[in-house]
RNA sequence: GGUCGGUUGACCGAGUGGCUAGGUAGCGGUCUGCAAAACCGUGUACGGCGGUUCGACUCCGCCACCGACCUCCA
């Protein structure tokens, strides 16, 4: 099938087809997440969009190497390049080395991605892994020079480096206003100006996470990584890089300075980034405390979930929205999502039920041709899902006996639902074992229920069979003060 | 204040200068012991005011409101 892939790069604003550098070779790189708590909603938008975008590009035939970072030093918390290292910071408040916060969090990251059934990057490379790396990407841009050294410490020359390039193109701002309305933070003077960013921080006698380099022991400023860890894995110039809207300033822009300076050229071919998660219209970050974490929203234990929400609900939620719009997160919105969810994966078990006919009074290839249309328009999810949809109605009509199908449409519509709702979208059907646990609390809630009932009335005997026959298949009920509860003794 | 984006029916959410987006909820119907599912049908939706046009929700201008970024953030 003759593709047409068209995605909107943020650095032109606007769609362009894509056409790799070296086909069929892709190189994607997205931007990770800093590792000091739990991942909540927002961080499973970038990891379900770019998801979709690796899958869909290996989908249509493309080798793609899909690098993540995990930031695991040099975020600090402020752009001072003062203060606390958002990692250090969470060790000295758990009493932790900063290494056990990044694998515990890591940890959590990686079971909520799973969870969420994004594929693994083929690469995911950490920033205390790659040292040696920044530290020689910081020697070019010095020799370049784009770098200056202040007691111990190196920034980048952003003025000067906008002499010769453009810094702010991606962000569309211009230096001198970012100049003039910058605010005077502590901790500057060290700076030719206000906008230069940290390349090296000489660390203080008690930072926690440092390394020896010749220009003091100290640790890499934040946007350094991902310039050299992308140069690393995959080559001076690239692909697609993508990240969350709200990495553009500065820190994307920052990286542009950096890569371009280093080596004399853009190294990144096509920008991707996706939008915000709101929480009552305001985005959903760490920093502003309105976050609902995945596994918040797996459990439904948190005050603004009205149930628990399953990670394919997440998922679908997700894709019902295209990548570059805000969606607003609630209850009624996730509740509907998750009857669309069940509908459409309701829809694709019937296809194997599906009696065939001599003809087909439905068009399988036009509903497929849409289908690409949709996700070769800039990964427009909520236009497939609209012609699934339509796909799923014909279903539920041959069914129903109303249309009729012909066995080779059966297995076209087959194969369609397979390739879009498992394979690229990355929806799976939950597994029987999730289902079981689930269905397990339900049904023991109605019994409960039920019991509580008699013991309102007073039937005791009622009431004491039942747990007596509960008991005899290893489910012990306890009545406390705060009401039943139940384990399983197996 | 600067830059950018948004305002679509009960809710979520696409999109287009004239032709049904889709999902969820509601209502009516078919089916059915009842219910559910499914199918069929159903809603003066496009922030306000002007302008361009044969025709604008879609283009232009102004206004209002909301948000993102300009500090860390997915």
């Amino acid at each position: 099938m003759n593709h047409n892939l068209q995605i909107y790069n943020s650095l032109v604003r606007e769609k362009v087809p894509f056409e790799p550098l070296n086909p069929p070779f892709v190189g994607l790189y997205v931007c990770g997440p800093t590792v000091y708590s739990d991942a909540h909603l927002g961080h499973a938008r970038p990891a379900i969009t770019f998801d979709l975008l690796f899958r869909y590009l290996t989908h249509l035939g493309y080798k793609v190497r899909y690098v993540r970072n995990i930031t695991d030093v040099g975020h600090l918390e402020n752009d001072a390049d003062e203060g606390d290292d958002k990692i250090q910071k969470k060790a000295k408040l758990e009493n932790l080395e900063p290494m056990e916060v990044v694998q515990k969090y890591m940890a959590t990251f990686h079971r909520n991605m799973d969870q969420l059934n994004t594929l693994p990057p083929s690469i995911e490379p950490r920033a205390s892994g790659h040292i040696i790396e920044q530290q020689e990407l910081i020697k070019k841009i010095i020799d370049q020079g784009y770098g200056y050294e202040v007691n111990g410490s190196v920034y980048f020359d952003v003025n000067k480096y906008n002499k010769k390039y453009d810094y702010g193109k991606l962000s569309g701002r211009v230096l001198e206003e970012l100049i003039a309305c910058t605010r005077t933070l502590e901790g500057q003077e060290e700076k030719k100006n206000s906008c230069d960013f940290a390349l090296w921080k000489k660390a203080s006698p008690e930072h926690l996470m440092k390394w020896p380099s010749p220009w003091s022991e100290g640790f890499p400023g934040w946007h350094l990584e991902c310039s050299a860890m992308s140069i690393k894995y995959l080559g001076e110039v690239f692909d697609i890089h993508g990240g969350g809207m709200d990495l553009k300033f500065p820190h994307h822009e920052c990286e542009i300075a950096q890569s371009t300076a280093a080596l004399g050229k853009e190294s990144v071919r096509y920008w991707m980034h996706n939008n915000m998660i709101t929480i009552n219209g305001q985005k959903m970050a760490r920093s502003l405390g309105n976050f609902i974490t995945l596994d918040q929203l797996f459990s439904g234990e948190h005050e603004l979930l009205e149930q628990p929400y399953n990670p394919m609900t997440i998922r679908f939620f997700i894709l019902q929205a295209h990548y570059r719009s805000t969606m607003d997160f609630s209850n009624e919105a996730l509740q509907a999502a998750e009857k669309g969810a069940q509908k459409l994966m309701k829809a694709v078990e019937t296809i194997d039920k599906l009696k065939p006919s001599s003809k087909s009074s439905i068009d399988i290839k036009a509903l497929k041709k849409k289908c690409y249309e949709a996700m070769d328009d800039d990964l427009n999810t909520p236009v497939l899902l609209s012609h699934l949809f339509e796909g799923v109605r014909c279903i539920n009509s041959v069914a129903d006996g109303c249309e009729t199908v012909t066995e080779a449409d059966i297995n076209e519509l087959r194969t369609l639902f397979n390739d879009f709702v498992f394979g690229i979208m990355g929806l799976q059907k939950e597994s029987s074992q999730e289902i079981g646990e689930e269905l397990t609390s339900r049904l023991m809630e109605i019994i409960i229920g039920l019991r509580q009932d008699a013991k309102e009335r007073k039937e005791w005997a009622v009431s004491d069979k039942i747990r007596d026959k509960l008991e005899k298949v290893g489910v012990t009920l306890k009545d406390t003060k705060e009401g039943t509860v139940w384990e399983v003794g197996l």
